[in-house]
DNA sequence: GTCTATAGTAGGATAGAC
DNA sequence: GTCTATCCTACTATAGAC
């Protein structure tokens, strides 16, 4: 028996969430205290922990909406005729993050709290597992597509070769967060270049 | 004029250094607290505090250790005749680190910390900048032995090629820090027969 | 230089009134 | 559900005696 409707508490908590996003874009996770997604949010601390059981609670709902518009945007690519190669979606992913994200500096500062937080760890394999398998379906998709291969070889491909596009991406979020000048375009097309195909 | 004699100032920096890195090894950078190294080293906090003026020296004199080993390791292997072909390169960087650091989930707190400690960030800019040039110079040298090309076009493939191999190393680490039974050896083969040469 | 003791600070989370 | 006020814990760094 709710004490107020279902509508209610789905909206105050996309408020909140809406909030520390807004917070941790200008300042990363990990430096945003409570008391800035308090005051960007509006309300109290009581309001915010009557919806959030922790701060970890809060970052680990604002992170799985964000990584799920990522699986959203590969499904969108797989679906496209012809489809990108598998090395263009390393662009597209990449720039989703930024547009949504602000800054690539947030994942990384998710990454190192990870190592250390349960919560934090679990969330970020999570994200990691979904974000590879989605890619696993993507790259096997466009080899049977492409180059008319079977399902079973082509899924063997893409499984070979998910790691080296994972770590593209990734290296592309390191970089940007920690290189000052950081050319991104330079490394993008360095990178669709080098990728296997 | 020293209150102590030189040799005795470096052999202290050392001794602490080195009880920081093993209390790093078992807790990470950011978990591990003063009181830890305090401990580890069976000195007290005003003797550390007398050689270092900031947990955050500590860690860049003790990380600054660790990758000079890692060029070390470079220039070692570009010495070697024959070369070992780029791509191979990724395995032998990750197995000293892994030896030294005993765990890369160390990198991926140092690269967190980094997004907004200055200090952390210079170090790990210039981390990533001295171990990119320095696998920028290998790779060029090998393509000039082993497939006789000039030096000029040797630099421009390994300019353009670097970034995916220092991504290969990054993703290792993000995977095995990140992914609970990851598999290392999988990885490392599914990198070296993907990545260009 | 090194010790003990403690100052100083920051931040996450809760209690109790409304 | 939400507010204000505050507790509590954790941790870095310093002060002052030896």
């Amino acid at each position: 028996m709710p004490r107020v409707t279902e509508e209610y508490r789905v909206a105050r908590r996309r408020e909140i969430a809406d909030a520390a996003l807004r917070a941790f874009r200008r300042k990363g996770f990990q430096a945003t205290s409570m008391a800035e997604i308090i005051s960007e949010s509006g309300l109290s601390a009581g309001a915010i922990y009557g919806h959030y059981k922790s701060k970890a609670d809060i970052v680990l709902d604002v992170a799985t909406t964000v990584v799920g518009s990522r699986i959203v945007d590969l499904e969108r690519l797989a679906a496209a005729d012809p489809m990108p190669p598998p090395a263009r979606i390393v662009r597209v992913l990449m720039d989703g993050m930024v547009r949504e994200l602000g800054s690539p500096g947030i994942m990384v500062q998710l990454w190192g709290e990870a190592v250390t937080d349960p919560v934090i760890k679990k969330l970020a394999t999570g994200v990691l597992g979904r974000l590879r398998d989605a890619y696993v379906a993507y790259i096997s998709l466009w080899h049977q597509r492409e180059h008319g291969v079977s399902p079973s070889t082509a899924e063997g491909i893409a499984a070979e070769q998910v790691y080296l596009f994972v770590a593209a991406a990734q290296g592309y979020i390191l970089h940007s967060a920690l290189m000052p000048g950081f050319d991104s375009e330079s490394y993008l097309t360095s990178i669709e270049k080098n990728l296997p195909s």
